[in-house]
DNA sequence: TCTTCAATTGAACAATTATTCATATATTAA
DNA sequence: TTAATATATGAATAATTGTTCAATTGAAGA
């Protein structure tokens, strides 16, 4: 890839652009978050758990899929600290770990009405 | 898929999550959003545009990426209207679309900072 | 200790998706 | 018109990812 012609390139925009860019890693790391919701069956699971706490059994039947599905899926949520677990015998309750969930998908409700 | 046993289920909360659910639709749509976030690629070029507009060549030159691949998601975050666009004679220059974004991108750095 | 049940995990398959390369538009200037 | 340049697009490939199935773990009760 080559630097493109001079007339098309705005030099001082592009150098005060990659001046302010943030480091990869928190590129990445933001990527992560979207992705982790980016999924509709994720999504749903997340939905499920926006008013209260649920089992993983209740969860499979909320979003009508398999228990192994839906565990495959906390275990990504929970990775990325969006959801977090205890545990009640040998029923483990899930539930959102922070608010920020909750903003960002109230903020992407917003856009989507826009 | 089966209804778990009656001690797994707590049937009057997940009643009431159930009934709480929004549309099919609806989360589909917003996993789309989130979805068109999720790439780095893509996420690199939003971050391109936060601070001010940039034509698809310098885009090209600041994520360092051919210009067909940031046309190719260019199109995609713009069918989404998550970017939208105007042209200037040869050149075409990128926006974002609306303030929900910045928003999203916010509220993504206060979760991983958690 | 043995059984049962909820949840988890690993491997494999199927489906989705980002990038590349070649080609096509669209606009301007000659 | 023709040439040149900035974008856009289509098809194909390579990589990623969600789901299923089978096997395993962990906790409670008999």
């Amino acid at each position: 890839m080559e630097i493109c012609s001079e007339n098309c390139i705005n030099a001082a925009k592009v150098k005060k652009t990659i001046k302010s860019f943030p480091e990869q890693d928190t590129i990445v790391g933001i990527a992560e978050i979207f992705k982790a919701l980016s999924d509709p069956s994720r999504l749903k699971i997340v939905f499920t758990l926006l008013s209260r706490e649920h089992c993983v059994c209740d969860i499979a039947v909320i979003c009508r899929q398999s228990e192994s599905a839906i565990s495959h899926q906390l275990r990504i949520l929970r990775v990325l600290k969006i959801v977090k677990n205890r545990r009640e015998g040998k029923v483990v309750y899930y539930s959102l770990d922070d608010d920020h969930v909750r903003s960002l998908i109230q903020m992407s409700f917003d856009h989507l009405s826009h």
